[in-house]
DNA sequence: ACCCCACGCCAC
DNA sequence: AAACGTGGCGTGGGGT
């Protein structure tokens, strides 16, 4: 669990609702972030002392995070199947392209490093080199991603070192770690905690199965191992948008509405502002930067920061965010308020009224104050979304049952520990505003067709929430699904 | 074998 | 680094 304030002197606690539910999974591995009753590490006092009414009845999230914890351990035992030999082979190839590249780097600066060490990397670029400081760490100077960009230009090792970084990441991360996961059923079966975000998102641990790749080839080639047993595909059903379109709905915006109303693509129309290109012409890696200027922006983000990130001037970047505003001009009142009721209360909330407590602020220190106002802003969308996704879990967890119970007079439930398991259609990713399904390819469009329903229909919202369909032979693979 | 921290970076 | 937010994990470096 992160501190709201990381790089700050002192440490305090994201209060929350105390819960007893921890997290969920077949190998609890070491339970990191979590003691084994489930509470949090760093958070001895419960956040809110319960009155005795409450201690028997659960409120509404309480009740749905009961219901989702079940599900939760349902999709750790089902698991996903992971090709081993497939990442076998891509382990092989970019090994050896990390091989050559690291020869490459030592042949230019005519010694070795470990270049994985950022502090002896930077006695190589910064006193070896002479490579000008873009900007410091905590400890010493940086060497991120951001700043080797910058610094690309001028030594021909650092092109080198990028690809090394991100080869590296991958390999390390994924392609070689992955396996390590793999039980004797061939599937990994990764720990999902129902309270895993202070805002109710969920978490994934060991391995987490929400941070797969997905950009670029090589992203796509790392889902391409997560597949479909035989007989069976991947259904994928990932919300349009989300986030924009629940506060669409909390802040009544009028420009936000009406785009939604209209069907527009907001993250496309952001991109295509600031790659000025016609809107249908907006590339995936395009939008993707749209997604995060949407995103950024709302939540708080900085000229100065937004202009380093797109490469823009200050000037430009300034324009982008007024610009943003003036398009839904109820946003910023929505914001105001929100923080005006956080101050008096202590706590923001979702529309299901789940309560994260923000005693940041109430600092003393101006910028821990600012830290807390953005968390403050972020906790009701991205709170909702959590809410909005869980109660869908739960309908369609119902359903799947119901259909099963109807194709197939013959049994094809397992009772494993209480806990009803679907052998022709199984849940068995969440990845925050997506589910991901193992299903028999009959009935598929029916299958589809009713997790679209349940997903878009959760929570009223006053404007039309679109799910997207995929499906495919792995999560690398996969195509729209069409009515 | 386990712990911590800093850095860096993957996803949503 | 920074006035986007929410997470988890691998490595290096240091320690028990
Ligand atoms: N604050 C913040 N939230 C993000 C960021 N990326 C994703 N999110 C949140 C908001 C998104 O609505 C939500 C789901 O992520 P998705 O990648 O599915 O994007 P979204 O649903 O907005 O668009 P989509 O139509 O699915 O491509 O996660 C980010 O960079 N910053
Ligand atoms: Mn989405
Ligand atoms: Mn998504």
């Amino acid at each position: 669990m992160k501190s709201l304030f990381e790089g700050l002197e002192f440490k305090s606690l994201i209060s929350r609702i105390p819960s007893a539910r921890g997290p969920v999974g077949l190998y609890p591995r070491p339970m990191s972030s979590l003691d084994a009753a489930g509470t949090r590490r760093g958070a001895p006092a419960p956040a809110t002392p319960r009155d005795a009414a409450s201690l028997a009845t659960l409120n509404v999230t309480e009740e749905l995070d009961k219901q989702v914890t079940l599900i939760l351990q349902k999709m750790s035992t089902t698991g996903i199947i992971v090709d081993l030999q497939f990442l076998k082979g891509l382990s092989k190839d970019w090994s050896k392209k990390l091989q050559d590249i690291e020869q490459q780097i030592y042949s230019i600066i005519g010694h070795q490093v470990n270049l994985n060490s950022p502090k002896q990397l930077q006695v190589v670029l910064f006193d070896e080199l002479k490579l000008p400081v873009v900007r410091k760490t905590k400890t010493g100077r940086s060497t991120d991603e951001d700043t080797l960009r910058e610094l690309a230009p001028s030594h021909p090792m650092i092109p080198l070192l990028l690809q090394y970084r991100q080869l590296f990441k991958l390999v390390s991360t994924y392609v070689d770690a992955l396996p390590r996961f793999v039980g004797s059923d061939g599937r990994v079966h990764s720990t999902f905690n129902v309270e895993g975000a202070a805002t109710g998102r969920l978490s994934s641990q060991n391995p987490n199965l929400q941070n797969i790749p997905v950009k670029g080839e090589m992203g796509g080639e790392i889902r391409k191992a997560f597949v479909a047993p035989i007989g069976k595909i991947l259904l994928a059903a990932d919300y349009s948008q989300i986030e924009l379109r629940i506060l669409a709905h909390l802040a009544q915006d009028p420009g936000l509405i009406k785009a939604f109303n209209e069907g527009l693509d907001i993250h496309a129309a952001t991109a295509s502002k600031i790659f000025n290109v016609p809107v249908e012409k907006v590339t995936k890696e395009q939008r993707m930067v749209g997604k995060t200027m949407n995103f950024a922006t709302l939540y708080g983000q900085g000229a100065h920061a937004l202009a380093r990130q797109l490469g823009v001037d200050y000037a430009t970047a300034q324009k982008y965010i007024e610009e943003y505003f003036a398009q839904f001009p109820k946003v910023r009142v929505w914001k105001a308020e929100v923080l005006e009721n956080a101050k008096r209360n202590g706590y923001v909330e979702t529309l299901w009224g789940r309560k994260r407590y923000i005693p940041e602020l109430s600092a003393a220190n101006r910028q821990i104050q600012a830290f807390g106002e953005r968390a403050a802003i972020n906790h009701p969308v991205q709170g909702t979304a959590a809410d909005m996704i869980k109660k869908a879990m739960v309908e369609i967890d119902k359903s799947l049952l119901n259909i099963v119970d109807r194709i197939s007079g013959e049994k094809k439930t397992i009772n494993d520990k209480r806990l009803t398991i679907n052998g022709l259609y199984s849940m068995i990713l969440q990845v925050h505003d997506e589910l991901l399904f193992e299903c028999i390819p009959d009935n598929v469009g029916e299958v589809g067709k009713m997790v679209k329903d349940k997903m878009e229909n959760a929570l009223k919202l006053s404007v039309p929430v679109l799910v997207d369909l995929k499906v495919g032979p792995n999560w690398g693979e996969m195509k729209a699904l069409n009515h």
